[in-house]
DNA sequence: AATGAATGAGCATTCATTCAT
DNA sequence: TATGAATGAATGCTCATTCAT
């Protein structure tokens, strides 16, 4: 019996070693080793090294789906979404480094490593976003002359960004709330001084 | 002169390599070819195979700072400032879509790849967002409360996600105006409809 | 018994196997499933893969042997003996074509591959030829200057000779019967024209 | 520029050591080893394992067939060509042993091991002899009743089977000439006693 | 006796880099 | 400067064999 336990175990040993080193430079048996399991075993669960990855992704970003789904059911104003959605995806990131870096680096040369590999997964994720942006519309809460499907990718692109920060340079200039609070703070009233009468 | 001649083709070369196959999936022959010379005449210009990408990553990204700055330099609104930026920056990631992809995938990888390389050239592009922010801040055009480091990588990340997805698919869902306005819309104003008397 | 019983059926699954993808390209799964056994029950009945193999000679052969010498033991005419030999031989290869692909491509590899393996089972069934030919030498019929270790390797290379481009090329240009008539004809008569007054 | 020298010093290695150990038992760093180049190397010259040993065929049967046409150009006495035929292949089997090992073994084999390739060196050389028998039968010499085809069929395996025992046993019971006479003398007279009344 | 999950040694092939020309 | 043939270290994956159940 292939033991459900001894696939996570390999799947969180290879999230750790490709965020350590990459998915090039990982070696099989560096995961193989970090999964306490011999080379050859890696291959009585995945396809090829290609297959662990995905796998990865699949897996992972499965699990901050459901996390954040959970969350969110419970919630009916979108902004109280929104700022869910932020700080689960930043701490999530914050707190589980491999993870973000597999995500923030890994995933995005996916396409080009992996031939016809769609990532289903990590569209269904952010599409949340949109989800939340065109729920705020329908609630006259959110500007009509917003485009979800670009607005999600903006509102995506600066936590990605924000928390790519943290994994490379290792220091966190800015807490947790700070830059949860920056971000909704600008996606919900702009960057302008709303008072200042201007020149 | 010659050698300065050979030295850009090769980055050109090498630039297009890295954008269709990724770093490593490119060989230093498929460079040579391209930029037809010999694989050993690389090495007449270029330490190894990571020196190419770095200098890839330099020259490129300093042609980028440089075009901004010349548009910039004549304009005092922040506001257009970053209208000039997110209009220059997605309009040539939409017609260098080699550039794009080396620098949304490539460069990302490049901290993990090559030991000690900090990519100055990238924070200075990406800091000339803060600057233009500062500058609004002190015109008291932007608010206060607004911290220029996040909002650079919240303004970079919405940008560089925008662009990511049109290397990535293919398509163009959203045209180059639409996109930079609707970027603009959300820096400047927020999403929140404004009127609206919220429950 | 039971445990003959699977002995045996790994036995014909294995000639199945053998003959389909040669000893090398063979794997013991393959052999198991087809023997519709575990992987590992293999290994109570042989020692490793080339035991499988040799036993596979020895047991085929062996019943090549008992079935040859039934229908010669009414017989004394060597070369109705010798015909008998041919059209059993022949017709055997043609229908059993696991077993002609293995005599004909692995028992070639098989000192090579095994050492210190004589494959007596197999001289046993060549040497029933040069018996036969010493048999014809005492009763007349047969040249003397005729060698029978040297006649026994010239005609056992024509038939396996023909037999084997039936497995090869699976095309039956000559019949079982012409094939047989034939190289009885050349065995017995020579090719060359009796009658005709040469130059 | 890549020398023909180093190519078929290749092959020359390649023979002797599928003939030593055999096609699956070589390794190409034994090839790379004894022919005194980097495994590398070898794929400047070859696409794989396989198209050196498909390389070791051509040319090796390539140079026999020069040299057995050559001989036989000055001949027109179709039983004086068998001879010279017969002569040759046995002392180049018995000379170069690695060839007649190769030839032996692990041509049987090329058929599956190399989707696709048709050995036609191979059938040009066995051709050879057909083409004998054929011009003996216009000259009258030969049985009209005899089928070139079979015939070829029987003669090759007849020496075939006589060398691969030089080869295996390493022991020479009978000499080439005696071989080669007793081969001549059924293929052309048969083995029946011409005068005996037989009962 | 039977199973099949686990093992880990083993190898073809690639490709960045070198260096004789 | 420029070339490209030669190098050889490095690794994903396979599969015969073992052994706990």
């Amino acid at each position: 019996m292939k033991s459900a336990d001894k696939h996570s175990k390999i799947i969180r040993s290879a999230t750790k070693v490709f965020a350590k080193k990459g998915f090039f430079n990982a070696r099989i048996s560096d995961i193989a080793k970090e999964a306490k399991v011999a080379d050859g075993t890696i291959y009585l669960y995945f396809n090829n090294k290609f297959d662990i990855l995905i796998s990865v992704f699949e897996e992972e970003i499965g699990n901050l789906i459901e996390q954040v789904q959970k969350l969110l059911s419970a919630e009916e104003d979108p902004r109280i979404m929104l700022e869910i959605f932020a700080t689960k995806h930043l701490s999530v990131m914050k707190k589980n480094k491999n993870l973000a870096e597999v995500i923030q680096i890994e995933l995005r040369q996916s396409a080009k490593l992996i031939k016809d590999y769609r990532n289903n997964k990590f569209s269904e994720y952010v599409n949340i976003i949109s989800t939340i942006i065109k729920l705020g519309q329908e609630q006259g809460i959110y500007r009509s002359s917003i485009k979800p499907g670009i607005a999600k990718r903006a509102f995506f692109g600066a936590l990605d960004e924000i928390s790519r920060v943290w994994t490379v340079t290792n220091t966190t200039k800015y807490s947790l709330e700070e830059a949860t609070n920056q971000i909704l703070e600008i996606f919900h009233c702009g960057i302008l001084e709303p008072d200042a009468s201007l020149q």
